[in-house]
DNA sequence: ATTCAATTAGAACGTTCGTTTTATTTTTGT
DNA sequence: ACAAAAATAAAACGAACGTTCTAATTGAAT
């Protein structure tokens, strides 16, 4: 009987179908949160009718800006979409800046805690490692249009909101050094540069919502994807057990 | 003496410094054939004005684009920018679509040629597949606004210019495909899925682009992430010599 | 049935945009 | 120095944009 090893991730760290079933809760709660935030506005004072608007607009603009770019999207365009007119459009955001401040908003709440939830949920570098590749891509994939608009137009912001967006790639960036520096450092893994380790793993998971299309027509699941980065990433990294 | 085996890439391949030795004769050669084409237009009449310009204009549009997008950038920031009139542009673009097509096309001509010269210039499947990967890193470093723009504003392209753009990027990811599946006929490499294993190798090559602002901060140099990149690579892929 | 919450269609505003045009001036090659 | 080539500054055009506003209408809860 195996007694003392320290606990196997949990299934759900594996298969996209659990992770999904563990997820479907929060992305309410945080509707809510970025609209009580700005009270300035607030025309609206039903919960249920906020969330439920919110929803439309937010997917009518990922539709059509992920297709022609946020700026070439018009507030008319964006009217049509969600079937609401123009003025209850703004009752829900200040302008179109504010608008894609929200989007931005809501992705990295999201990611951001997700993320470090399941990653402290393991110990090994080993095990660390493929759960932040695997919730990583899972994210993604649960949120593509949202992962799609963050980066492709990122370009757009300015100020602080910028300097927001900047910091969590660096933080996420540092995640996965953290884990490669902590693996060499316990003698689990190959010695090389964690830096740039870091940048290709990242550069890897990005292709999978960059290029969702390409891997749908393909017939590529998430799950395929997950598997081939993380044995192209334990090859080069992990140690052999033993 | 070692005599009867294929000889090794030539140095340039493997040196960025020396890879720009031997381009940067082609480059006005296509800023005119480009021109040639469009002979509705053709105000101008001297070839020593017209390349002159259009570097101008290119490297304005790029350097405006590449911050706030192709369709931020207005006329009159281009005209600031490249210190021309409205009149002057006018007379070496057809309308603001035109342009963005040059740019596309422009990127595209001359990754295809070198990419494809290059690697023909050797034999063997691990020689093919460093020769690539260094390749499509030098290419992208020289040409790194191109790279960029084209990448970021593909989605404003419409119809015929948009499956060209389509058909380049499957032509350069099945180069990889091409290399991968020769290398595993051969014996060479391992039996990883050659399809997603070029899907990967091109994410890491994108990120040199992508993101060339965060590896310069970082003093990383093409050769550098080249060298990794490669590395990485060869560890899965290509099997130990003996 | 009444009240408050929320949405509607559409006009209207000031701005900015892409593009064209003008008459004049500068640059270039010989 | 002369003629052709090219660029100039500025105005003007209609179209599209983000945003605001109005008066009338719908929806839901008590």
């Amino acid at each position: 009987m195996i007694q003392n090893r320290p606990p196997n991730p949990p299934e759900a760290f594996f298969s996209f179908e659990s992770f999904m079933q563990t997820l479907n809760l929060s992305k309410q709660d945080i509707y809510q949160s970025s609209f009580d935030e700005k009270q300035q506005v607030r025309r609206i004072r039903k919960k249920k009718t906020i969330i439920k608007n919110l929803d439309r607009i937010f997917g009518s603009v990922l539709k059509i800006s992920n297709k022609k770019g946020f700026k070439a999207m018009s507030m008319r365009d964006l009217s049509l979409e969600s079937g609401l007119s123009m003025g209850a459009l703004y009752n829900y955001f200040s302008g179109k800046d504010d608008l894609l401040e929200m989007l931005q908003h809501q992705q990295r709440s999201i990611t951001g805690k997700l993320l470090e939830e399941r990653i402290a949920a393991v110990s090994s570098p080993r095990d660390k490692l493929k759960a932040a590749i695997y919730t990583h891509l899972y994210l993604s994939e649960a949120l593509q249009p949202w992962f799609y608009f963050s980066f492709m137009e990122a370009k757009n912001l300015t100020g602080a909101e910028k300097e927001k967006t900047v910091a969590s790639e660096r933080a996420s960036e540092k995640l996965f050094f953290d884990i490669l520096a902590d693996g060499q450092a316990q003698d689990a893994f190959h010695p090389h540069d964690p830096r740039l380790g870091a940048s290709l793993i990242k550069a890897m998971l990005q292709d999978w919502y960059l290029k969702r299309g390409k891997y749908a027509t393909r017939s590529v699941s998430v799950d395929q994807y997950a598997d081939y980065v993380y044995r192209f990433v334990e090859t080069f990294y992990v140690k052999a057990e033993g």
